[in-house]
DNA sequence: TCCTGCAATGCAAGCGCTTACATTGACCCT
DNA sequence: AGGGTCAATGTAAGCGCTTGCATTGCAGGA
């Protein structure tokens, strides 16, 4: 405070710094930063000159400290080595700096005890809300964020049942759309290649789905053999080769998702084995490379993007306070391409 | 500081209320907190109990002010779309957290001013560090990270001429290679698929390795076409198409990633040819579908996890004063699959 | 016994910012 | 001209934590 000179040479510049090079006090220098609409013209002028001037950038903590927020939002996603939750995490990073805030990415390997870490640890690095996948983890969880005033909200399922706020998909009706699209190509032996259910809602409803259909059809649902695989293409290749060994061999596969379909059709090219002619196979999530496939996946398309961005407008809601409207469920749309016909004979 | 009850209701725990609870100051608290062999065992199970009572988590804000660090690095990549970078990204996650460092990321779409806004963004944000891709940006940018104290780290590249400290491989080396390859294989008419090359000094020198090879083979590195798109599966398909219709039409494309080469080779199957028969396609990454496409993709590894997990090490010293030594470059190696073959006739 | 050294702890000064409240002064009414 | 209004700005009190320095008390040496 002793100084007089404008910026202390080798440190970085304060607040303080810009208010004494452009004549003002560090209110007016604060206000000019977040409400520049409450100072006059000439002084915002003068005032961001120095800014430039001395190159200032606010502290972090400090402002976090004080203004008790950080406009910060964190996304704890399973894995970020695969498309799936890429594509909604670069729309919903858009989104978010486009209103000023920063993402905090975290994965969790699909481990809930990883994920429960990673809660833990962006919320003290002051995230302001978090993103997470599914609404299956230790109640607790919810308990603290709401403890820690931190709101969160759940992607990529819509359960109207829950109370919780969602934004996302029907995964039951969505993998049910598709089975009776199979059903409808007259295929009677399905089998299924899904990722491991454990702690995952959202392959759990998929499976469901399918099979809630095939009973409906009559169709006896357990018979309907379904292999849990990680979400590698590796994974849905041996899936795949075991299912097939079957005697009757299914003439539809199911994937879960287009990772397992893409692992399944390479493999089943490995096998000699044509696809649709001698088995069809199915996907979900139309990553971009379902059309380049051969031949081109037919699968399941959900709203990546859309989901991704309208997280984030929800979660920036609810940490400014206000309480979003439980949205209505986003389309999923099936997408005929040349995996799926007709068995044969 | 009036009150004398342990905890306000309803408002997050403070360290103070730590200290009242446990009966110790809050400069023991602290301690215990970060530095815990400098207190006593009886004091620090005591206190430690308070803090688990009171289910106390420290605010970020406050502790970035007062320690002038946030344990908090950030990474800027092109994009999270495709899993070029997501692999690398992940493993940086992993290997940060380990170190007890949280990562925040943004990305820039390949564009350059897009970059620069994250890149103070995430300053501003708090990140003791940045992890960048490729040296290519505005020097402005690099003193403006030396003002604010901000270590800097490179990836993807390996370049001994500049003196930043960076981790990566040597593109043109790795490219080079490859092309000696396919021209061991008999190849003469050679074409190259690459990213966009404006921003991008990794594609750049991934054409300069495959024309270096051309002209010391005696070819005239100016006949071989390169055609540059977007990152993205269609763009390699378009650009192949259009390659293609040259007459006579290169019997070699080279890819300048796994993503465009994936494009390319779905093309050729559409367009009806043979790979590797008609025409050979090498790729440059060995992402894990390299190995699933059809014919697999005869690629360049490069060495995404380890590069991150390294990125991270180096990283974590950088913030903590150390100066790491420039590392050697990380090796990469040609992975021989199935799209290279010598040319018919 | 007195002194020294040291481990354990407390005290209190910030860290750089935001914001409630106070102050100033220009402008417009009556 | 006096008074009221309101926009613009200043004053200063924290926000919750870390840490340099001061204090305390006990063990061991002379």
């Amino acid at each position: 405070m002793s100084g007089a000179q404008a910026t202390r040479k080798g440190e970085t510049p304060t607040l303080e710094d810009v208010a004494r090079l452009s004549g003002v006090s560090t209110a007016t220098v604060s206000r000019c930063l977040n409400t520049p609409n409450r100072v006059s013209e000439a002084t915002r002028n003068r005032v961001m000159q120095a800014v430039v001037d001395l190159d200032y950038s606010p502290n972090f903590g400090a402002r976090a400290l004080a203004a008790k927020r950080t406009n910060t939002i964190g996304a704890i996603i399973p894995t970020m080595e695969n498309a799936i939750f890429a594509r909604a995490l670069q729309a919903f990073q858009e989104e978010l700096r486009q209103n000023g805030v920063t993402m905090l990415v975290a994965s969790s390997s699909y481990k809930p005890e990883l994920e429960d870490e990673q809660i833990r640890t962006l919320i003290a690095r002051g995230a302001d809300g978090l993103l997470l996948i599914g609404h299956q983890r230790d109640p607790a969880l919810y308990e603290f964020l709401e403890k820690q005033g931190a709101p969160a909200l759940v992607a990529w399922v819509h359960d109207p049942s829950m109370d919780r706020l969602s934004i996302g998909f029907d995964n039951h009706a969505a993998m049910a759309e598709m089975t009776r699209e199979v059903l409808a190509n007259g295929h009677r032996r399905l089998a299924m290649i899904s990722a491991e259910t454990a702690h995952n809602e959202r392959a759990r409803e998929r499976i469901r789905g399918a099979r809630d259909v095939l009973e409906g059809a009559g169709l006896d649902s357990g018979a309907m053999p379904v292999i849990e695989t990680g979400n590698r293409i590796e994974g849905g290749a041996e899936a795949f080769a075991q299912l097939m060994q079957a005697n009757p061999a299914p003439t539809a596969i199911l994937c879960g998702n287009d990772v397992l379909a893409f692992g399944a059709l390479a493999k089943a090219r490995e096998m000699g084995l044509n696809v649709p002619g001698d088995v069809s196979i199915t996907g979900f999530d139309d990553l971009e490379i379902a059309q380049y496939t051969f031949p081109p996946l037919t699968t399941v398309r959900a709203p990546h993007q859309e989901m991704g961005r309208k997280a984030a407008q929800m979660l920036v809601q609810m940490v400014n306070g206000a309480a979003p409207d439980q949205p209505d469920p986003l389309k999923t749309e099936i997408q005929i391409r040349a995996t799926l016909a007709p068995p044969r004979g």
